[in-house]
DNA sequence: TAAAAATACTCCATAGGTATTTTAT
DNA sequence: ATAAAATACCTATGGAGTATTTTTA
């Protein structure tokens, strides 16, 4: 059973910063959005991961232990995003054109290029 | 950058599958839906992933490159999410009682539990 | 009292369903 | 002719914003 995947993702990043406001920063939304989703992945797991008392915001144990192992699922998600999305974009640009074409107005204008 | 997580969730259902209208059943969703969020991710991404071509549906190398790379994601987060829902579960339970209720009562039955 | 989290309310975007059309075997 | 994918259309749910209240250092 998979959790929802943006809460679990917002989770991800508000337990890297131990601050809801911050994460909100980094995820360009606004603070309530992150509250928000946290309160939905803990109500669906049926388990609180973080502590809201004194000493501020804190990961529970289950709640460490949980970003520990879900960590790295995003690493290979946004590695993979990068690879498949940079496929092509490295691509050699292919021409065919007349060589009188090529000489008299293409390589005159490849310098400035 | 992370795509649509859900999209790429579907992604990988579908991958296996390599027919969307069994990956319909697998997520308990109509065929319409798993055909749209294909197309989100493959927007996102600017890369094709499935060819609809003769031989039926299959994923063209960057989709089968990309299908080989998060699908560990989803089993870290499968795993992460069982480990922390069977949290707790185990937990003993303690049940306080009176000496005489217990001898009478409780023990008789307790086989039968 | 200042800074951060939670809540209430509203709005919009994403996701899904049903019906139908297109495509390919 | 059949089976699966795509599209159109509509509806519903989830996610986000602003304003405000609560909480804690």
């Amino acid at each position: 059973m998979l959790p929802p995947l943006n809460p679990l993702h917002v989770f991800d990043v508000a337990a890297r910063h131990l601050n809801f406001t911050s994460a909100a920063a980094e995820l360009r939304v606004t603070q309530p959005a992150i509250s928000r989703q946290i309160n939905t992945l803990e109500s669906f797991l049926g388990v609180r991961l973080f502590e809201r008392d004194k000493h501020g915001l804190r990961l529970t144990s289950e709640g460490e232990e949980f970003q520990r192992q879900i960590a790295p699922a995003f690493r290979i998600i946004a590695n993979a995003t990068a690879s498949i999305t940079a496929t092509g974009k490295a691509e050699p640009l292919k021409i065919r054109l007349y060589t009188t074409f090529a000489a008299k107005w293409l390589i005159p204008r490849l310098p400035s290029f």
